[in-house]
DNA sequence: CATGAATGAGACTTCATTCAT
DNA sequence: AATGAATGAAGTCTCATTCAT
């Protein structure tokens, strides 16, 4: 896919009509089933019209090319991913720092291994698209959600909850990726998410924090 | 007229005269630099073999096709990469623990940040390959060095220094990853390396040791 | 990057409107048209496209690979010649043994006359394919058909027509064969078929009947 | 395998020395390993120059392309054949004209059913290199040879033996391929001698002969 | 709006042949 | 003489995208 000349990122068009919502959503989940089943080299445009059951002109309505394709697919993924944590980090606000990070661990860990094949597969857009800017934000956003519960912590107040959710997120999400990017976890599933919990306490209470 | 082909990653031939082996790393260095000037969506044989020097014939010569190519890369990337890991773990043991895991933390960043490009356009290569056996191999040697380093701390025994070894570096490898992977450290390089050392060092005080 | 094919034989998909039709058809004849141009060794796709005035994209559209369009090729003028010989068998039924098998004699030197080149040409598909079976087929339509008009003969019943036809068939097919494979006939044109049709009425009346 | 300008097919040279004679040996010999094991389209002279254990140089210095190689290894194959088939003939002259027949017609079966994957592999050299001369060559050393056996006929003249030769030829030769050409022969082996055979006989016998 | 046939640049790969060693 | 590394033209096939119907 060639990526250089100025290419148009955002879909079409808003689909209006629920007719419209629908096409867009079938083409979605054929990517990803796409994506999944013949791998990312082999995806192509027609492949995804025909699993979704539309013709290849139909989806060039709604994506002007190729990677707005790919690009709105990514998006829509990240922001469900963080949608859920965000969820997580909220449900679990104002109780003891350790036991709030202990939760993130055990939601992240659980979201991930539900989707370890689509998360991996769509890394390969994130290279091909140079999409790392939407990494980015989503990353904002995780650090945010997780930086805002640690400031409701009822057993202290941490001088930088950024600084340490940033180094919390990276942790957990760089030890997940590389436990379940390898198929086989090579430790028990419960025991990368307590050795994993374990260090990720033990960094929160060494952080400064002022009672 | 081709009739049923089969793909094979391992190189074609063995260099036997000085000449071959001067090609054949003309070969890597030109993918390397192909991989670093276009990005891994443009690389082609073609032009991996103009940067070369040579013409598409001979790069097809020691090598069967494109991935046996990239696989070869990144095999020769990962082997160096481990070589230093464990050169820098050999060069630490028999300290405190906490002191080892800063310096790995601190070796480690100062390899990726000299090759933080040449990572993330490889990394392209081992989803597009599949080529996860080979990471595990690079990782599995990670882990047996640190794990080894770890066995000879002078402040205690830990009772299963593999397990450590395996979330320290993949805490380390995954927070390295995330940072890098961005091309703006968005923390000042030395609070990344400040923090994750505070994150490895508590958590190996608070991993079980036997004086 | 490829990743991992097969090869298949069968065309790719039934032109589902009259456009594509014509298509086909058109490739069709270009690639006998090449073949009788340039010959087998130097036929190739974008030769063949470009002569049925599409794009290599089109040909590739109808026929997965180079194989499964000379494959259909073959089969297209196997079944057409076979026709012809049915409908020729059928034409002679209830006569004379030795007449019918005299019909056809002629009737097979007429066809293979009107096209010994392309028979020739097409002759070099089948070992590159090793269309073997889809020669098999026709052959076993053949002697099919020759049995069952030699069934039908009003001077005595054969003991094993199929057998009997079957040689026959072989002798008339290689006889013709040998003398049309060399461009000049060596034979005047109908000697060869005198001394045929000599042979084979000999045969037939030598092979065992019930009257 | 281009074949239009212009190309010298005679070997470049007579190996003089003994040592010649045997890698020239080595190097046909290998052409037909090759071109058993990997097919005609597959054959190509690197393959073959190491299948005989010399380098490609060394093929080069003794035919000058590939195409004068695949010429000497068909010239010496159709006359090692035709050898056979003369000994044959020569072996059976003075005798009935319907038993020499015969004799012909079991010495070709049995030659052929020896080396029908060769023969058949090597017709498509025949093709690429159009070398049809070649075949009639051996072809008129086929009707000469039968011609002449049938002349010393002890129970009456042909009028025209060369004529007889030639049909019988054709006859033969031309079943035999259809049925060896298929891989299993579809009668039993002996069943297509036995027909064959009868065919034959009938039709020297309906042929004129002045007693 | 939808369809799907058509396009064609460009990617991968092969192989006959040469020539420096 | 022998070797085998190097060449590069040519062939096969893919796929993003357009546009007539």
């Amino acid at each position: 896919m060639k990526t250089s000349p100025r290419v148009v990122l955002s879909p079409r068009k808003c689909p209006r009509q629920a007719r419209s919502a629908v096409t867009v959503d079938a083409i979605f989940e054929a990517t990803l089933q796409v994506l999944l089943a013949t791998g990312s080299t082999r995806l192509n445009t027609t492949k995804v019209a025909e699993r979704a059951g539309v013709s290849v002109g139909t989806l060039y309505q709604y994506f002007p090319n190729k990677q707005s394709l790919l690009f709105a697919v990514l998006e829509r993924y990240l922001d469900r991913l963080m949608d859920r944590l965000e969820a997580a980090c909220e449900a679990r606000r104002g109780g003891a720092a350790e036991d709030m990070i202990e939760g993130v661990v055990q939601a992240y860990l659980q979201v991930k291994a539900e989707e370890a094949a689509i998360s991996r597969a769509l890394y390969y857009i994130v290279i091909e698209l140079d999409a790392r800017e939407l990494v980015d934000k989503a990353i904002w956003r995780a650090e945010r959600a997780i930086a805002a519960m640690l400031s409701t912590a009822n057993d202290g107040q941490f001088s930088d909850p950024q600084a340490i959710a940033r180094v919390v997120f990276a942790a957990i999400h760089g030890t997940v990726r590389m436990f379940y990017e390898r198929d086989l976890p090579p430790m028990a599933g419960g025991d990368v998410e307590r050795q994993l919990t374990m260090m990720c306490r033990s960094y929160v209470a060494a952080a400064g924090r002022t009672p």
